[in-house]
DNA sequence: TCTGGGGTCCTATATCCA
DNA sequence: TCTGTGGATATAGGACCC
């Protein structure tokens, strides 16, 4: 989500020269606070926070009203509203912001099937092979901000350019509720004139490593001999800002991501020390960690931690196990484990449990029943097959037997597995 | 007023093994 | 057998993105 205030926006002409351009990256303004306002309406040209007002929440999204007091994304709400005293604070309904994405996803598929969800306000849409169809790539993207608009009222921003990059960079220009089109020629133009900061991946700590050198613009990343960009950035870093800095960026618009893992965090209102209190809460989280995988029919080999104190000082520990799992109970055990060899010098404030090396499961292992989901899973997975219950089979008539209170289900205190071939 | 939660990628170091 | 080299893999931490 964009950060800055959409101040100083640059927006193309009707008639802007569109040639050698394909790639269209489509960013929604302010989404969340926009979304609040098709809630609410009466919220529009107000100051609008979106985030958690108790507790330790943090700025998710803020209306461009807000933003003229200072505030942005990520900064403390309390923060904020003492930069805003007038501001609405509205708490974040993810499951609505993800309906509004689904629409605009959609519609980003009626122009073109090659679409790159980056995240859920934003994605890059290649439209090459839609000329016929729709025409430039520039009366596109005007396409595409039109039934933005009339189909579900939210605005959006769109860089057109001839890669990734470029695209990407001109919608933040654009922003808010405008277009750049960066025709191929003028690219070279156009990165040298912005800010290294504005380079993908360059971020605080880059930019003062950069700026320490007296690089402080595109222009003066191509002044500098690869050498010295190494030393700021290390070599991959430097190898990425050498040929973005130059226009060179090959990466296609890809439709399918895999993901590498998948993990539950959460901060407290306060910070802890209780041991036992911690300790359910790794448990839950490692809950809602299983959970995740089964739903994908994934299962995990490494299990992570991580634990953030008082201070803020954040350390993670890892371990890999010998098969991989979907199982709460075993994620739980493993967390335990490495958060029990922890030496714990003061009060927490964050724990988190992460399940990395995803594979697709072999067996759907249902685990631990513990919600109407998988006991729906159970069921249909059971019908008319057998199931291995640890190191026995089971079937469907034998578990239902067990539910009804026969043997008794495995429990946290009893864990088992259940595997369906 | 301190600093969310979901991720990805990179680097450094240790360790094992051929 | 000793020593060195060079992957591959595991682990920890940190920067970055939205």
């Amino acid at each position: 989500m964009g950060r800055g205030d959409g101040t100083g926006r640059v927006v193309s002409p009707e008639d802007a020269d569109d040639t050698g351009t394909g790639i269209l990256h489509v960013d929604m303004d302010a989404f969340y606070a926009a979304v609040a306002v098709l809630d609410d309406p009466s919220l529009a040209g107000k100051p609008i926070i979106v985030g958690a007002l108790e507790g330790r929440g943090v700025v998710s999204s803020a209306s461009y009203e807000a933003r003229r007091y200072g505030v942005r994304s990520a900064m403390p709400v309390r923060q904020a509203l003492n930069l805003c005293p007038t501001a609405v604070v509205v708490h974040p309904a993810f499951e609505r912001f993800l309906e509004e994405s689904e629409k605009v996803m959609k519609i980003f598929h009626d122009f073109t099937p090659i679409v790159e969800p980056l995240s859920i306000d934003e994605a890059f849409l290649d439209v090459r092979g839609a000329r016929r169809l729709w025409g430039s790539p520039g009366q596109i993207a005007r396409m595409v901000r039109s039934r933005v608009r009339d189909e579900t009222g939210l605005a959006c921003s769109v860089g057109v350019a001839a890669t990734k990059h470029v695209a990407k960079m001109a919608s933040t220009l654009a922003k808010p509720d405008g277009m750049l089109i960066v025709a191929e020629a003028d690219s070279q133009d156009f990165l040298h004139r912005q800010p290294v900061r504005a380079l993908w991946g360059i971020g605080p700590k880059a930019g003062e490593a950069l700026a320490s050198r007296g690089i402080r613009t595109v222009a003066d990343v191509l002044d500098s001999p690869r050498p010295v960009l190494e030393r700021a950035l290390g070599h991959a870093m430097a190898d990425r800002v050498w040929h973005l800095a130059r226009g060179v960026d090959p990466r296609g618009v890809e439709t399918e991501r895999v993901e590498k893992s998948v993990g539950h965090e959460e901060t407290f209102h306060t910070d802890i020390s209780d041991t036992a209190v911690l300790r359910s809460e790794l448990r839950r989280l490692s809950d809602r960690v299983g959970r995740r995988l089964r739903r994908n029919g994934w299962e995990a080999s490494t299990i992570s931690i991580k634990v953030r104190f008082a201070d803020f000082t954040t350390i993670t520990r890892s371990h890999t196990l010998p098969e991989s799992t979907s199982v709460g109970q075993r994620i739980g055990d493993a967390a335990l484990e490495l958060f029990d060899a922890v030496d714990r010098i003061m009060a927490i404030r964050l724990v988190g449990v992460r399940a990395e090396k995803l594979r697709h499961a072999s067996s759907t292992a249902l685990g631990l029943w513990d919600d109407d989901e998988d006991w729906r899973r159970v069921e249909g997975a059971l019908d008319g097959a057998t199931a291995k219950f640890g190191r026995g089979a089971i079937t469907r008539a034998n578990l239902l037997d067990r539910a009804r209170g026969g043997a008794g289900l495995p429990s946290h205190h009893n864990p088992g597995t259940l595997e369906v071939e």
